[in-house]
DNA sequence: CCGGAACCTCAAGTCTTACATAATACGAAT
DNA sequence: ATTCGTATTATGTAAGACTTGAGGTTCCGG
């Protein structure tokens, strides 16, 4: 067929614009030099140059590459190869009012994900200091009938710490982005069913299965901590 | 300590760039008119001069937005709100080599999380259809000494159908920004230790467990079915 | 009355030039 | 030699002009 393979032509005449190009250009460029952190790239002038386009548009492709945190300028040396720091970006774009309610729902559900999951690495990490921490941390646990910020405090430092314990860098970042999503949709109007406040397993109790038990039994137990959450979600 | 106080002080000296502030400014503009999807935002010379700015600063901070996703801009319309797609933001710059081999560790990890902890969604939403395609994929599950490509393709289109019953849309798009990411880990030489083929609960394992078993159950049998990667983190 | 072609308009895209700012390098002065 | 100031340099900000392409309008022909 002739005809679709003209299709296909036209498909590919590039509707992109002129930064679109240099964009590519310099990522490829990036890669291709193997570049480490801390590497500096040409002047914007001498891009602008060797390109054969106005240092304009040389800015623009710069700064989408400096916003996807794939670089950083400084004022007198240039711009440098920095590792981007993936959840930080993502976290400055990303507030709960920006997100469409499935996108919200989805992150709700995954932390719910990542709690049970991560079960292997606290195993696997887990040093006498965090455990002794985390046993101070469940030593002041909050009942029930307690203020309510202050079990929000206490919930955040005990779950927290357990991602640290994870030695998971990337997983801690991802869950400080979730964070505030994660508390805006327990409470805004998004899920129907009502919040549920029954006790299952305690965070005492998961501290006891860290120490005496087994990654098996923590995510069943973690999954059964979380049955609030689930139940709102499920029922 | 007066000295302190004034350290802190200084640091507090607005050390943020024009573009920042006008971006901020943006963002906050975005949230406080409570905008909708589709709306549209001022002209950039309005904008300009409504904040007192040239156009280049107005047009710098617009495009951290559109790489932020938050707005997208066209030749006549102006600039419309649009749903940020987080995770296709990021997985455009994202590829595995500007990347840290801690960050990629963690992302290999983080792989190996979410697959343990989204047992319950996937019982939870599986239908009949997901587990007859289920089925039929691991009806074609090759064996050990297959074609090493097949294999991979195999790998993904059955680990891939997972994450899809979830229902979870950003988990999906997490999954996809991470596989890349988890296949160049695998194969470079960031794991010290060599792979190992042993092969622990297979697909077809896994399937019986959805079939007729619980979340409990898949959570210990993809544990063991992933054992190959954990080993390789662990040992 | 309707369809559509030619034209017009507008706002974003691109380019150019000029100046401001801040970090570094280097040299002079104490 | 240390310190201060100055020159240099590359990014940051500004302003103005021109280009482009998408939307709207007009007006002609059917």
């Amino acid at each position: 067929m002739a005809f679709s393979a003209l299709i296909e032509d036209f498909k590919s005449v590039d509707t992109s614009s002129l930064v679109d190009k240099v964009e590519a250009k310099l990522v490829q460029l990036l890669k291709d030099r193997k570049l480490k952190v801390g590497d500096s790239i040409p002047k914007e002038i001498e891009l602008a140059e060797s390109l054969g386009v106005s240092r304009t548009v040389i800015r623009e492709a710069l700064l989408r590459l400096r916003v996807m945190g794939l670089i950083e300028s400084k004022k007198k040396k240039g711009a440098v190869i920095t590792s981007p720091d993936i959840f930080g970006i993502i976290g400055k774009s990303m507030s709960p009012h920006v997100l469409d309610q499935d996108t919200l729902r989805d992150m709700f559900e995954l932390r719910l994900i990542l709690e049970i999951g991560m079960a292997d690495f606290i195993f696997q990490r887990i040093t006498p200091e965090d455990l002794a921490e985390l046993k101070k941390i469940v030593g002041k646990e909050p009942d029930a009938t307690q203020d309510y910020l202050f079990n929000i405090e206490h919930e955040i430092a005990f779950h927290g710490k357990l991602y640290e314990i994870t030695g998971n860098e990337t997983l801690r970042k991802f869950q400080r982005m979730l964070l505030p999503v994660f508390d805006y949709v327990h409470h805004s109007g998004l899920l129907k069913k009502q919040i549920n406040n029954k006790r299952f397993v305690s965070h005492r109790g998961l501290v006891e299965i860290i120490e005496n038990g087994s990654p098996e039994m923590f995510r069943n137990a973690m999954r059964n901590h979380l049955e609030n959450h689930f139940s709102r979600l499920f029922d």
